[in-house]
RNA sequence: GACCCUAUCGUCUAGAGGCCUAGGACAAUACCCUUUCACGGUAUGAACCCGGGUUCGAAUCCCGGUGGGGUCGCCA
């Protein structure tokens, strides 16, 4: 049997944290075992479903380099297919059509709950052996319903949170079409499902309770019944839930950030399952690994301090030519004057072990673009009397060197130091703010190499 | 409320009855490195939710409790 997985988002808001995950692990899963990964869009819900939101998607999927086999399939291009199904069904007896109205459907959901009892539709227009039904009211279109079994129970196992059992009893028959003739999700789903051959569901835990409706569609249809893998949920840093409310964000957001698309998968696919100590790996060492076996049943909360530490570790190892790119981007988006020179890309090698973010490391390039003035404060703090008397006599030496380079600078620096009777720090702290209009850098001698005599000198002038 | 899921350091997790004096990683703390800040290195502190069983033996299996979460739509 080919594996058959699918991620099916629906398009009403971009793609975010949680739904990046289980397209990685579906998609992950698939390639283990040299499958098709297919992407489908669930925009049956007109309302809230956009292009914009399709877009996003396919956006996000993109970046993270998640590619799919097949797809995008839409749904709402399936219509005819769903409603071919509706019609056997209703001819098979396995679905009716029920007259309720919304009203009294919200009326019938009232007072269920006014008595604690759990919501659900009474049954009133299910056919029976030796039931009379209601003669049809005129003027309402009537929604069509699943009959559900009434006895027994729908199990399955799951390959994430073991075997769940759920009694038929607590299951209702669920309107698979709305009073306008449009399929409603669960419905939709199981014929994709089916139609599509899917072998593995994979999907967030939100769907548990479906997964019975659904498999008892599955069976009134003679359908293969998938696997089912269902992932808990992220929640947030604070370990609240995410929401379009609370802390929820795209994942292109975390491209803005500074995350490399790497880096970010790899903090993903941590998040909830593991393979022994392993922290870091490569995509290509994933999906060999990656199994449904070693997957966490329980929520995971997000930690933006260990994304940030893989986020350095990978771009430490990041070839520099592409770092160079990132920045000079970046540092335009500022609109800073950034050219993708030599030079800058020296720099960017003296600085990529000391970045957790590509926005970091922007920042910390941009005096090697354009002059970056410390704040008054800073200077105030740094500039000392004294201290401008140590750059001047180094301003004057570094002028005089004659090959600009590392060893030879950092000789300039010593002089000046055993001229003016001061520790290291009286000069190399001044220096930096001087030329970097920051008190931190990288071994200051290494920084004036990069920088080059001609940007060093003019920025040490008037002091 | 009903049903379902879930529970190991602050966080992500290892753990399939003896390998557990509970391991790793992030974070924290200390020290080392150092020309500042980082990086890196070394070390330290830090957890099996509670109560009952089963067993010679339980973090691991069972039951109950408690906490957390999800679902109860003509949304997906």
């Amino acid at each position: 049997m080919t594996v058959r997985t699918r991620f099916a988002p629906s398009p009403t808001g971009f793609l975010h944290i949680g739904g990046a995950r289980t397209a990685l692990f579906s998609w992950a899963y698939a390639r283990r075992h040299g499958g098709t990964f297919i992407l489908r869009i669930e925009d049956t819900d007109v309302a809230r479903s956009t292009p914009e939101a399709v877009q996003a998607i396919i956006d996000g999927m993109n970046w993270l380099q998640l590619g799919h086999d097949e797809g995008p399939f839409y749904q709402m291009q399936r219509m005819d297919r769903y409603k071919e199904v509706i019609q056997q069904m209703l001819a098979a007896g396995t679905a009716y059509l029920c007259y309720t109205s919304k009203e009294e459907l919200d009326a019938l959901r009232a007072e269920q709950e006014a008595k604690k009892e759990k919501p659900r539709y009474d049954g009133r227009w299910r056919p029976e052996a030796g039931k009379t039904l209601p003669a049809p009211p005129v003027g309402i279109e009537p929604v069509v319903r699943f009959k559900n079994p009434t006895t027994g129970v729908v199990a399955w196992d799951d390959q994430v949170k073991g075997r769940i059992e759920i009694s038929n009893t607590e299951l209702d028959d669920f309107i698979i079409a709305r009073a306008d003739g449009t399929p409603t999700y669960n419905f939709c789903v199981v014929v994709d499902d089916w139609d599509m051959g899917i072998t593995h569901v994979i999907r967030g835990d939100d769907h548990v309770n479906n997964t019975p409706r659904q498999i008892n569609v599955l069976a009134a249809l003679g359908a293969t019944v998938p696997q089912y893998a269902h992932l808990s949920m992220i929640l947030g840093d604070d370990g609240q839930k995410l929401s379009k409310r609370h802390g929820a964000v795209s994942v292109m957001q975390y491209d803005e950030d500074g995350y490399l698309q790497e880096a970010v998968l790899n903090y993903l696919a941590r998040l909830g399952w593991s393979h022994g100590d392993d922290e870091l790996f490569s995509m290509e060492q994933f999906v060999q690994w990656f199994d449904l076996d070693h997957i966490t049943a329980s929520a995971a909360q997000f930690n933006t301090e260990k994304l940030n530490w893989i986020n350095a570790q990978y771009i430490k190892q990041a070839d520099n030519a592409r770092l160079l790119g990132e920045v000079v981007k970046r540092l335009k988006a500022q609109g800073v004057n950034a050219v993708a020179t030599p030079e800058l890309e020296r720099a960017v090698a003296l600085y990529k072990e000391r970045a957790n973010t590509l926005n970091e490391l922007a920042d910390a390039l941009h005096p090697f673009c354009v002059t970056v003035h410390a704040s008054a404060e800073v200077q105030a703090q740094h500039f000392s009397d004294a201290a401008k008397a140590t750059l001047v006599t180094l301003r004057g030496k570094l002028a005089g060197v004659s090959e600009w380079l590392a060893p030879n600078l950092s000789a300039a620096i010593k002089e000046t130091v055993t001229e003016h009777g001061v520790k290291m720090p009286a000069v190399a702290i001044p220096l930096r703010v001087a030329l970097l209009g920051q008190p931190q850098s990288p071994s200051i001698d290494q920084v004036l190499e990069v920088l080059g005599r001609e940007r060093v000198l003019e920025r040490l002038q008037g002091f």
